[in-house]
DNA sequence: TCTCTATCGTACCGTACGGTACGGTTCTGT
DNA sequence: ACAGAACCGTACCGTACGGTACGATAGAGA
């Protein structure tokens, strides 16, 4: 049987899983090799076997993470005002969902915890893996809506980054510091749906207007 | 002479300081009590009958820093709109000059990787001594403005959020994983300006118009 | 059945850190 | 001048972690 299905073995991927279990659980103290081996049921030697030393686990993990929250396209058939607006919703509430989901939380707080040390390219592969598939999806949907004349802008990076703060807010920065009472998921649906509002605001066209308001 | 100037005393606010240098340079892990011991010239001794233990030490560098830099309030007096926007544009240059300072993100990497632990209040300090007063400045800011007229909002803390999202988009987190090439302070003055453009397209109240657009 | 490989469990090592103790020194108040 | 407090430098202790070594075990292939 062919065990090359991804990156790593199956049995390497449920250690890898309990590895971000105990991640979440604990944060990075409570990631040790004698713990995660205990917590595994496999030794010591079989993770420095497997992913060289410490920091090749975490950016196994994160690789891992990545592999399984593939971020799909939407195809915009048929695109008129309102299915834009609601693929534009789901962005929003997919990226809330998962800015604001546990093993998230945890792999960026860990990626900024290294943030300092020198040789640390953690918070890069977290970037590499986890974001750039979000900022495509959202660069796609974007330019289609562009493309039928629905929003206009001038610098598409510039109107998602937009985007991404109507959105996000210093909701991220405030869940990564563990401020009590900001993960509230039900609210997710109103935000969302403000911040396309307020996007819509800044670049959606007019009826028979051609191109979007100018601005700077 | 009296010492209690503050919360420390000269010779503590001096440690504190040469402490916050080693957590700028070699993040958390480069802060280590005989490290500290040996920066300072102080015995460890010292710093534990001066901080009780190591979470006393990080706490007081925090309130340390945030004593350094009193968040001022604009009293906004003869408001036109001119004054209001070249005030919310300071606002915003302040805010990204803030966030993008070493030991304003050495702080905040550091609470945030400790905010997995359980009793650490680390976070919740950092944004008690830190966001607060930012937080009061614009709250303040928008307020001077919308009983002048010149912006309209049903929720002031709505606002400020939009407000907040459209200045740091991602570039807080983006920072925090230090990320090369995103910290540029030349690019500051463009963003803020950006910001509050989009910010009076949201919330901006023509001339002869009393209220602003409603949403939802 | 025999052998080889991968893995497990455990023990081990060196290091580094948090925290404490102590002798010597400087400063302060009387 | 003297006593007391504060402080410095160093040494010390216990622990915990990263990383390595080794014997035991189980499964795959000839």
């Amino acid at each position: 049987m062919p065990e090359m299905q991804d990156e790593y073995t199956p049995r390497q991927r449920a250690v890898l899983d309990k590895a971000l279990g105990l991640l979440v659980e604990g944060g990075e103290r409570a990631l040790t090799t004698a713990g995660l081996a205990r917590a595994a049921n496999c030794s010591k030697e079989s993770l420095y076997k497997w992913f060289g030393d410490r920091d090749g686990l975490l950016a196994a993990m994160i690789a891992h993470q990545a592999s399984k929250v593939r971020a799909r396209i939407d195809s915009g058939e048929k695109l008129d005002h309102g299915r834009f607006r609601a693929h534009l919703v789901d962005f929003a509430n997919d990226l809330l969902q998962v800015l604001s989901g546990d093993v998230s939380l945890a792999l960026n707080r860990l990626a900024i915890g290294q943030a300092s040390r020198e040789g640390s390219r953690l918070g890069a592969l977290l970037i590499e893996r986890g974001r750039h598939g979000i900022d495509k999806r959202a660069g796609a949907l974007l330019e289609a809506g562009r493309q039928r004349g629905l929003i206009a802008y001038h610098d598409r990076d510039a109107a998602y980054h937009t985007f991404y703060g109507l959105i996000v807010r210093d909701l991220h920065v405030r869940m990564l510091l563990g401020e009590a009472g900001v993960r509230r998921p039900e609210n997710h649906a109103a935000l969302a749906e403000e911040a396309v509002d307020q996007f819509f605001v800044l670049f959606g066209v007019r009826k028979g207007e051609t191109a979007g308001r100018d601005r700077v």
